[in-house]
DNA sequence: TCGACAATTAGCTAAACGTCTATTTATGAG
DNA sequence: CTCATAAATAGACGTTTAGCTAATTGTCGA
């Protein structure tokens, strides 16, 4: 298990800004060149970098340069460890729910006996 | 459809501290009173308190208060729309990598008979 | 070679964040 | 009634964030 710490503080830092969650939109659409990226938003292009490198930072991104473009590219399994951690949070509540449920019901079957 | 995007916004800043990850991980076994969900950190009350208000304001938790403790218990739904949001990226992106898997075969089946 | 263009750096500002201490409110128990 | 306890509020403080403008670098194409 990878230090995940600090990738999910990260990653997930990356992922509460909507720009940054329509950038990775729209790369699941396949890579692209920083301008075509930043086409979209009312922002100066500083800014935007700024936003590209905190989606590089977090993992979630690769970009590499090449002349004087750039090109970016989703990380699937960075995005796939994001989620894991949600998914896994989800099935220990669903555990402690069904067992929570199994407990009541014998509770529950004790008492019509007793 | 709900209006997301602030949900989005509210849900993965929540989960991008570590201090409120462990208390999701923590609910995950079950509803708890503040001062319980308090004692593993080395923080004072009123900053877990923030902490505290930041995961309800995302919907992430649920408290009520009963007398002078307060319970909080996880919210899954709120859990999992989030989730959805991730894994809804990861489809977009392998739909696309299985299209371009398709195209370059047949690129290259047709280069064979050319 | 020279100009246009993609990207980057530097540095400023306002707002948000995470922590703290001190104080206050509200409630349960003796 | 009074006190201990659970939670909440107020407010200060340093750091990080997200945006801006202005200036710079590096590369392509005519």
């Amino acid at each position: 298990m990878e230090n995940n710490l600090r990738h999910l503080d990260s990653a997930f830092h990356a992922l509460a800004d909507p720009t940054r969650r329509a950038v990775i939109a729209r790369l699941t659409a396949g890579a692209a060149p920083v301008k075509t990226l930043a086409e979209p938003f009312d922002m100066g292009l500083p800014s935007f970098l700024k936003h590209l490198r905190v989606l590089e930072d977090s993992g979630l991104i690769l970009t590499e340069k090449s002349g004087r473009t750039r090109t970016c590219r989703l990380c699937a399994s960075r995005l796939a460890e994001t989620e894991r951690w949600i998914a896994n949070q989800r099935q220990l509540w669903e555990d402690h729910a069904d067992r929570l449920a199994n407990y009541i019901e014998n509770q529950m079957s004790g008492e019509d006996t007793q």
